[in-house]
DNA sequence: TTTAAGATGCCC
DNA sequence: GGCATCTTAAAC
């Protein structure tokens, strides 16, 4: 699979976040390539979103690498589960985009494995935690490039039919809660829940 | 040193 | 609806 060029990432973390759809990340392991199709999404930006983790461009420990180059991931720690987002650009400006859910393509045994539930093909990664889970995504990710292997963004097709909602799980973040910042394709059964 | 809270998911 | 169980910050 062809990675993404690094300059795929430079767009405004909105626009990036619906650019995402129709690509893939991918999770190239010892023995074997584990992937799916980027078809759900969320932005998050920085300074002026209550919902953030960078809002009022508060520098933690944790939003250190989203002042530092578009790309990189932001990996943290949701209970027990790992999210994963990609730094969007321009340098210095706190934006990410969470990817909430991805159509497994490459290695759905593996994913079932990695996963430990019994789940439909549906509910193997439609989810933050969940995709991380069954892509073997862990916080040893925090920081790196998502152009470069083992685990990196890949180029498909862009999304056509791209729906919009507000974000999830954010409904004490005051004004920002109903910003329809999650972008999704269209129909696709492997979307996650709204809650 | 202790406590609280969270961009979640599984099980009862 | 409870609860698991990790990270971080802020209280004591």
């Amino acid at each position: 699979m062809k990675r993404m060029d690094a300059s795929f990432f430079k767009a405004p973390c909105i626009e990036l976040a619906q650019l995402l759809l129709g690509h893939y990340l991918v999770h190239e392991l010892p023995d074997g390539r584990i992937a799916g199709r980027i078809i759900e999404t969320e932005a998050y930006q920085g300074p002026e979103d209550e919902a953030a983790h960078s809002y009022q461009n508060r520098r933690r420990k944790r939003t250190e690498i989203m002042f530092k180059e578009p790309g990189l991931a932001y990996t943290y720690q949701m209970h027990t589960h790992t999210l994963i987002n990609v730094v969007a650009g321009p340098i210095g400006t706190p934006h990410t985009v969470l990817i909430r859910a991805v159509e497994p393509t490459d290695g759905i045994e593996k994913m079932h494995l990695l996963r430990g539930v019994l789940a439909k093909e549906t509910e193997l990664t439609n989810g933050p935690g969940k995709l991380t889970k069954a892509l073997a995504i862990t916080m040893d990710y925090y920081g790196h490039p998502l152009t470069e292997r083992p685990l990196y963004i890949a180029i498909g097709k862009p999304v056509a039919d791209i729906e919009s909602s507000p974000r999830v799980g954010v409904r004490n973040a005051g004004e920002a809660a109903d910003y329809p910042w999650r972008f999704y394709e269209k129909d696709n059964p492997f979307v996650s829940k709204f809650r």
